[in-house]
DNA sequence: GCGACGGTTCGGCACCCACCGAACCATCGC
DNA sequence: GCGATGGTTCGGTGGGTGCCGAACCGTCGC
């Protein structure tokens, strides 16, 4: 059984607005680092600090140091699930609307969708994964984008070189899938392919939200580009 | 999408050891009155009451007023899953053990045991309604015992008069089963029953738990009994 | 009517904890 | 080497909140 103590510890971890805001932008699966988290939540970084340390000393968050940058994510699939049935709880609705709801985005959502600025769900792995095999991404040890991944995003994509330099962020980065579980591109790169392909009509949203799916000139076109075929 | 207050809100509830205790006794399904869980928590009453307001007034318990008692349980079996999807996350030990404890316990528990001291579960709900059918029991606005049933629990079950009279413990009381979505017989007149049906080795525990299984020579009983058959 | 009992209201106290800024450390790019 | 940037440590402050006891109210049983 579990002990009074212990239950409180685990929801006082999330009765704070600025650590619930932490969790809830994690909910959209990928790392965000301590700066970004802290200018989310509207506190100071060194405030966003402690809060951290208390969420992944909790088991809440995992976190991955890289260089100066201290990247954090959900510890694990339960936490972003466990998230998800107390938001659904707090939403208004009725739970067979929310139901009927979720089961018709829930699919569309698996298949495509945005992610922040990029592609991620069924599409977006499918297309890192081509891009890997291809060569223009390397996978080992975190994402990088090869020189001619960089060729290729100019001369074939059509993206404007300056648009590869901005600024601090980085190029490529790996940005993890809750649904697929595998990583996708995410970083200016996959900033420029998501809005390549929406520019070009070869992706299309579907609603207002974060659910996306492939045209039919979007077909012929990553078929011929990537050779992605199976993109219902 | 939920705002971060609102979660934080919502897990403050939970955020403090006398409410978690709180709801961790009310995960038995049982209602409790307000100085019940005072004492089990270990606070003033005065206490107990800010904090069942505030469990209340954030739909995570129910109340119903009796008389000068306060009767208090969670308000829906949604937040029964929610918090033993909790807990289920501080227990220690692999998920898939777990869920393989779980899911022969389950049945196990769905079919008989016993809830603080009296029968839950189907078996529960079949004498209490077998009860009720013979005239033992009124189920009319609350549970009571009929005078035919005080002589029914004596002359029948061997239950010696004064134990009928145990200070202000309610003779009949209703305790909900999350399981069966129904109440079965609880107070002092339950935990009599279940005594007895015990100690006659009626029914017997299933190892150290709370689950209990109908013996042979209890089937036979309980059919002569209270014609009670189908106790698979 | 009375006393006993369950529950509530209200002050007041003490402690916890979220917050900040300043100083500091580590890493990056030059 | 340098400055810029991301992150951490630490002291201090303020507000929130959990707690109690005392007084009070409503119900029960005599």
């Amino acid at each position: 059984m579990t002990d009074a103590s212990e239950l409180a510890a685990f929801a006082a971890l999330l009765a704070d607005r600025t650590r619930a805001a932490m969790c809830l932008a994690l909910l959209d699966g990928r790392a965000w680092t301590a700066g970004e988290l802290a200018k989310h939540a509207g506190v100071a970084r060194s405030t966003a600090t402690e809060h951290l340390d208390r969420l992944i000393g909790g088991g809440l968050l995992s976190e991955a140091r890289q260089g100066r940058h201290r990247y954090v994510r959900l510890a694990d699939p339960g936490v972003a699930g466990l998230l998800e049935d107390i938001t659904a709880r707090l939403e208004p609705g009725l739970p067979a609307v929310r139901g009927l709801r979720a089961a018709t985005a829930d699919a569309a959502l698996r298949r495509g969708r945005t992610c922040y600025d990029h592609l991620a769900g069924r599409l977006g792995v499918a297309v890192t994964d081509a891009l890997t095999r291809d060569g223009l991404l390397d996978q080992e040890g975190g994402f990088a984008v090869t020189g001619y991944g960089v060729t290729w995003l100019i001369e074939r994509l059509g993206v404007e070189p300056e648009r590869l330099r901005a600024g601090r962020r980085p190029l490529a980065r790996a940005c993890l899938d809750w649904t697929e579980r595998r990583p996708h591109l995410g970083g200016v790169a996959g900033a420029r392919v998501c809005e390549t392909f929406l520019g070009r009509g070869w992706v299309g949203r579907i609603g207002s939200g974060r659910a996306v799916k492939v045209t039919p000139s979007g077909r012929v076109a990553l078929r011929e580009l990537l050779a992605l075929t199976d993109l219902d």
